[in-house]
DNA sequence: CTGAAAGCGCTTACAG
DNA sequence: CTGAAAGCGCTTACAG
């Protein structure tokens, strides 16, 4: 592979030159440009990111953690996060951890060794430890999607679950449905228990309480649109209508659920322009050597759509 | 961020001495192997990879190419490639090009720069510089789900379009179809044209010819399950019946593809196996600096679903 | 404008 | 077994 001596040596320079002109922003003579330029193409030559790295002190890199690639959520989540870290001139490192707490333990030290400029988590383990850890090695992080506030230094780009239960639960309610459950994700996740909790919350307004999946519901709230989808897949294999006898509601609005032979009602979440607007937050406080410290909450309105109807009495 | 000397220091020994406990491939003390993990734990250090890699001159990472993670099959082809890399120690680095070409040109600098150990891609714009670029650089790359080896430094682990085309085009002939159409995908991949060429000659092989997809088809052959599902979406809402007035087939059986309101007929292909098998090759070509130059193709069956039925007479 | 020198944080022979 | 030294490929003041 050839080095910047190597350009030097042919251009006939020195490598301060070579430096100087490829990174353009020392003044050089438009005869030693010229000669610089042609030993970079005729070599072929592209500087080493990871000397650049070391002496910069920056790796230009930032990390994103996802639980599940597979998920079309996470999937723009990351998509997005890829594109506006590469405009910005970021490359981007990814960790698919299945909320495990080995993966995630994995994913931070990789992050920390490669000196990550930043990271964006979309989601995590219950309790875990990768912020926290992240945050003492002093680089920012931010958790798009989830996360209570537990460290001031964490950046947050929160959804608003409790809010968002409430308007779900007050429709379903309004059709007359009295038995609701909740589906769960299959993973264990920090901010499952969030949406549940506050669909356990607005049904106690209503003095309802959450009746088990296989008991009998009439309406079931899933904890995202996978989940929905696969619920929605057991309940019609086992006979039942959707929503004739049971309505489905999703949590995110992935673009498979306006998909006609679908039709999931469900909260809208969006998955990239949170993952740009992360990368926005994360990079300035990178640039300013500083933590996120900064929470905001995206809107999430309900979309009704078919797998919503009046309870079956 | 402390540093080997700072630990060093610390532990009252040189920085040799803390490297080689830290490799643990030079005999030490106990004695010093203790102190120097004490002073490792007491300061939270870390190694720094990017220096690591710079003295190492390997960088333990991979790129990853896809056109769009947001397709089920990509998601799952990247999944693959991250949890094997990472159980080999590598980190990975992702890039979602859309098959546009700056994108792929800005992956291919990116990769080179970083100096990344090979490069797994998943697909790519038609004609596309980026394999033989990368090649040039001495980086190993392997051509996941498609590609013609035209470089003979190319690993691949393809897809056999043609025999795949076959078995539809004939399964389909059998249940009476004769007016078929092809549905493209909306990017301009590489191995587009190969699928529609493939099935333009199992139907020229039955004396037949592509049709129109808006003009009178009784079946359609989907370039991947995403366009499947979506062209399923646009009939039905133009009131035409899948499978009744025409039958739909898909390409690489995504989860999805299985659930009770799709049910759709497609060929399989196993994208996290491919991944964990791409990241295989690649690694083992990278340590034996050399290219893949290796070609398998993965056995694709047909999977008949509800999707597709007799030819609407 | 150009170049010599030091240094980023490690690893790797090589002495001792 | 342990440490001093050189070097990976850059960047960054600083002279000239």
């Amino acid at each position: 592979m050839t080095t910047l001596v190597d350009v030097a040596r042919r251009a006939g320079v020195s490598k301060s030159t070579v430096s100087n002109v490829i990174r353009g922003d020392v003044p050089v003579t438009e005869e030693t440009r010229a000669k610089v330029e042609r030993a970079i193409a005729e070599t072929n030559y592209l500087p080493n990111a990871i000397a650049r790295s070391l002496k910069a002190r920056t790796s230009m890199a930032i990390g994103i953690v996802v639980p599940d690639l597979t998920n079309p959520f996470y999937a723009e989540l990351a998509a997005g996060v890829e594109r506006s870290a590469n405009a910005q001139g970021y490359a981007a490192l990814i960790a698919h951890t299945e909320c495990s707490v080995p993966s995630e333990r994995e994913a931070g030290r990789a992050f920390v060794e490669w000196r990550v400029d930043g990271v964006i988590i979309g989601g995590l383990s219950p309790g875990s430890g990768l912020p926290a850890m992240l945050l003492d090695h002093d680089i920012p992080v931010l958790a798009a999607s989830f996360g209570e506030p537990d460290d001031s230094r964490l950046g947050v780009i929160d959804q608003d679950d409790p809010a968002a239960m409430e308007m779900v639960v007050d429709y379903l309610y309004r059709l007359g449905h009295r038995r609701v459950a909740f589906a769960p994700l299959h993973l264990e996740e920090q901010s499952g228990e969030r949406r549940r909790l506050g669909f356990e919350e607005a049904l106690a307004r209503r003095d309802l309480t959450a009746v088990e999946l296989t008991d009998g519901a009439t309406a079931i709230v899933a904890h995202n649109d996978m989940v929905a989808i696969a619920t929605i897949d057991k309940l019609e294999r086992r006979g039942q209508r959707v929503p004739e006898d049971v309505s489905v509601v999703g949590f995110d609005d992935i673009p498979l659920a306006a998909h006609h032979r679908i039709n999931l009602t469900t909260i809208r979440s969006d998955a990239a322009e949170m993952g740009q607007r992360a990368v926005e937050l994360v990079v300035s406080a990178a640039r300013e050597s500083r933590h996120v410290a900064h929470r905001e909450v995206q809107g999430n309105p309900l979309i009704v759509r078919a797998t919503t109807g009046p309870a079956r009495v």
